[in-house]
DNA sequence: TTGAATAATTGTCATTTTTACAATTATCTT
DNA sequence: AAGATAATTGTAAAAATGACAATTATTCAA
């Protein structure tokens, strides 16, 4: 059979708002573009979609291609199709959004194209429309992370509940009482109290923390407003 | 400049599932594909992302087309792109869900694409992907209702609360209190409460209802929970 | 006119969830 | 042993939810 008759054909791309928390602030890791246009200037890790793959699977090869992680949260978020976003040619962009343990990443870094993580409030000008991108990104993560455990995926696998509740405190901008916190959490029954403390940050120590997979699994929809009036969350 | 080199360049389309309630069942708009390959089987209403339009554009074009309708609750909801999804040629679809008045949409209805309305659970075999594209704006659907006033969409200015319970109980395929759903939705002041009462349904007539813009605008975000314990929403 | 039929409307109480608020505990350092 | 630091834990009042059925407005027929 005949191809399409009289139709555009454009370029299809993907790219990763890549979200990480190192303790103390949330961040995402952006990289220096590697050739022109904007070429050297701040933008997502990205690509071209092949002709061989899915957007999934390319925003995971671009992924693995950075970070050299497997298995990372990783959804696709919106698709960016302004006819004149890219100023080369037409491309439109399916944006993903990626959590990762920074911990893990540290390890398997690729330096050939300069990553670097910013906390949200200091980010450098990006190119294109990317800023909107990570906005939506930001906006999508609070709203998400109101509703269902994925902020665990910014985390390692032991973690402590100062920890986890500064992470909280971060992303939504906030405060939190901190026995309502813990009983909100624990009421989830997500979390298996280990025997171990974290001595590294405190003189009492704080109890490690894991999250209990298979309840993770199966209750991932069913999650608690951690957000008592989500002002301003989309 | 130059454009970019040795990529792929692919057709974008969009494609609308379109809801809509006739006071009896939520409905899917469907259409007889006009052209191969599948000629003459269901599909959603979809077409080319031209030149000169954004996904928004040609999604909002598309549904005019067919309904006649402007200022339709609109929003993309994902981007499929299996590289095999059409037969013909690669093509990446921007899947939009559109939440119509269907009683505005019978003055206007173009007959040009042999439209019909089908009751969730009476659907023919869809072309293509599509099949998966109503199940993920179905789940949507209810997720997005569970938290945002955004049924009101499929009713008309004037309505009636036994008619909005039908629409909840519909859309969530259950059955509510009736005190407790009036007390609920009667809790997020969006509801102005008419003089007339709707007399065809029933003898002592009820009482019809009208959206409070304002507040429905500014509180979008702020719903409640219909649902009390959102078993298999995603 | 009255009574029966139909469907809309409204109220209460027990339970659960949420919120606001501070004392106690474990450990290290001096 | 005392002081410093940060983690951990409890309780009571208020609000939201869930479970329950009686009352009201209207029409139609006797």
């Amino acid at each position: 059979m005949t191809k399409y008759q009289n139709q555009t054909r454009l370029l299809a791309a993907v790219d990763c708002i890549i979200f990480g928390f190192d303790g103390q602030k949330l961040k995402i890791l952006l990289i220096q573009r590697g050739f022109e246009p904007e070429k050297n200037n701040w933008s997502l890790m990205g690509g071209f979609i092949q002709a061989d793959e899915s957007a999934d699977e390319a925003a995971t090869r671009v992924l693995k291609k950075l970070t050299g992680l497997d298995g990372v949260y990783l959804e696709q978020l919106h698709t960016f199709s302004e006819p004149i976003r890219d100023p080369i040619e037409r491309t439109i962009s399916i944006a993903y959004f990626a959590l990762i343990d920074s911990h893990r990443y540290e390890k398997q870094i690729s330096h050939e194209y300069h990553p670097e993580w910013f906390p949200l409030d200091k980010m450098p000008e990006l190119i294109f429309d990317h800023k909107k991108m990570v906005t939506m990104a930001r906006e999508k993560l609070r709203y998400k992370a109101s509703l269902h455990p994925i902020l665990f995926e910014l985390l390692p696998p032991k973690f402590t509940l100062p920890l986890l509740q500064s992470l909280f405190q971060d992303v939504f901008e906030t405060t939190f009482d901190t026995r309502n916190f813990s009983r909100k959490l624990m009421s989830t029954n997500l979390l298996k109290k280990q025997k171990e403390k974290d001595k590294e940050n405190s003189k009492k120590g704080a109890f490690y923390y894991k999250l209990d997979k298979k309840h993770y699994k199966k209750n991932f929809h069913k999650f608690l407003h951690i957000i008592p009036n989500q002002n301003g969350v989309v």
